[in-house]
RNA sequence: GUGGGUGUAGCUCAGUCGGUAGAGCACUGGGUUGUGAUCCCAGGUGUCGCGGGUUCAAGUCCCGUCACUCACCCCA
């Protein structure tokens, strides 16, 4: 084999046809945060390294071993951007969003990268679709973030993953609850690495997935069970909307996520086909990012859904629909057919319609095998003697039945037969 | 960063006891002059991941290395 260049580590290619599955996962996921109200939101990929380490946390794996950073050529520490919510927030602050009216909705789509070993369904560049809501502290905004990933995942036709539920408190009662752990925590036999990571941030032991952590931990105490009013009003205010919306949820009083901007309701989208990286969506409520980002004291939730593990398990639930680039495909038979097919397919391009033309002088029955591969349901076929009457043969490749229909109608009768 | 698995044609893989490499699929053309999917015929490619070692002889055995992959950790 000779020597060829290859994508970089862990970084996915999409190509057709599985290209046209992505997108279509991906703008799904996107309509459903339209169909709720969010504007669209364009930003870089990289951004000022310092946003990333305050805004998502000093403490978390995503800060301290996995973000691309380099220096630019003024020597300005930059970062490609390894999540979206800290990217959004800048840019609400920098450009007043927080002054108009609230909440500010917004949702995005693109990629994002994190430097991890690569494994079933976790890449170094991978694609999300995010939504918002800035600046009110609203339980119904909560639930509506939630139902939005819900539909969106429904739209693709996934029925194979649950919504898992919790609240992780706020500035008000997650200290003391900390503190709680932390005590607990500090009587465990617990290895070196997990008594650091009990240490920087105590919540993630609970979520560790080995079965003698699991067992040391079954009787810690749980965030949900220390909650201040507040916040227990607030969570179960989210639960009683998200049952008026018909959605259903599962309690996970260990989850935990890997950012540490997260108080209040935090959720996750798990689906069981998928292999160790199981989610496909999460996010919750994060009040103190705005402030810490420099911005005014204003709340705010949003989610991240993940667009290639969405479109992995839309794989294993077998739901995607058969994806067809082309309509219409012409078949000339002659130079002088040729001319007028390529013609013709301007014009149908021009009335909307997906047209193709088998190209390259090729055999009738080359320039047929051509068409059935193309996926197209009619092929146009035109040769010196239609040329002559005045007429094109149009054919549906399903059924192998032909029409003949005068020239000058062509755009008409293929958009009929379509 | 730590473990396991796998590297042979574009793809999926076979290759016995060491004897200089095969199948299917895909692709292209043809099967009588204007009709595809089935069928038949024909056509091509490999530094057997890479580097060393053992041997008369290595895809096959040994060592190293790289890549890919799955899992841990972490997460979308």
């Amino acid at each position: 084999m000779r020597d060829v260049f290859s994508a970089p580590k862990g970084v996915p290619d999409y190509i057709p046809p599985t290209s046209a599955a992505f997108a279509h996962v991906r703008s799904t996921l996107t309509r459903a945060a339209e169909l709720a109200g969010y504007g669209y939101i364009e930003l870089p990929v990289f951004e000022d390294t310092a946003l990333f380490s305050r805004g998502v946390g000093e403490s978390t794996d995503v800060v301290t071993k996995e973000m691309y950073t380099f220096l630019d050529r003024g020597d300005r520490s930059i970062t490609l951007r390894p999540e979206g919510t800290a990217g959004v927030m800048r840019a609400v602050i920098e450009h007043s969003l927080d002054r108009g009216s609230l909440p500010a909705k917004l949702y995005y789509a693109g990629q994002f990268f994190r430097a991890e070993a690569p494994q079933a369904g976790r890449y170094r560049q991978f694609h999300q679709v995010g939504i918002e809501a800035i600046g009110i502290d609203d339980p119904a905004l909560d639930a509506e973030v939630i139902a939005v990933g819900d539909a969106g995942f429904r739209a693709i036709g996934l029925t194979g993953y649950r919504l898992e539920l919790t609240s992780l408190g706020d500035a008000n009662c997650r200290p003391a609850y900390r503190a709680l752990l932390q005590e607990f925590l500090a009587k465990l036999p617990l290895d070196e690495a997990t008594r650091t990571r009990a240490e920087l941030n105590p919540l993630r032991v609970l979520d560790d997935k080995r079965p003698e952590v699991r067992a040391l931990v079954a009787e810690a105490p749980l965030m949900v069970d220390h909650l201040c009013d507040a916040c227990r009003e607030h969570y179960e205010l989210v639960k009683g909307y998200l049952t008026e919306l018909g959605v259903k949820f599962v309690e996970n009083p260990r989850m935990v996520r890997g950012l540490d901007y997260y108080t209040k309701t935090t959720f996750e989208f798990v689906h069981d086909g998928l292999g160790a990286q199981s989610g496909i969506g999460g996010g919750g409520r994060y009040d103190g990012l705005m402030a810490q980002l420099g911005g005014q004291e204003l709340s705010g939730v949003g989610f991240g859904l993940g667009v290639d593990r969405a479109l992995l398990a839309a794989q294993a639930e077998g739901v995607l629909p058969e994806f067809s680039r082309v309509d219409v495909i012409g078949v000339p038979l002659g130079e002088a057919a040729r001319a007028r097919l390529v013609a013709i397919a301007g014009e149908l391009r021009a009335a909307g319609v997906r047209t193709d033309l088998v190209y390259g002088g090729r055999s009738m029955k080359a320039g047929f095998k051509a068409a059935d591969k193309s996926g197209a349901k009619l092929a146009l076929v035109l040769g010196e003697r239609d040329l002559e009457a005045g007429n094109i043969g149009v054919k549906t490749l399903a059924t192998g039945e032909q029409v003949t229909v005068p020239l000058a109608d062509v755009v008409e009768e293929v958009r009929k037969a379509l």
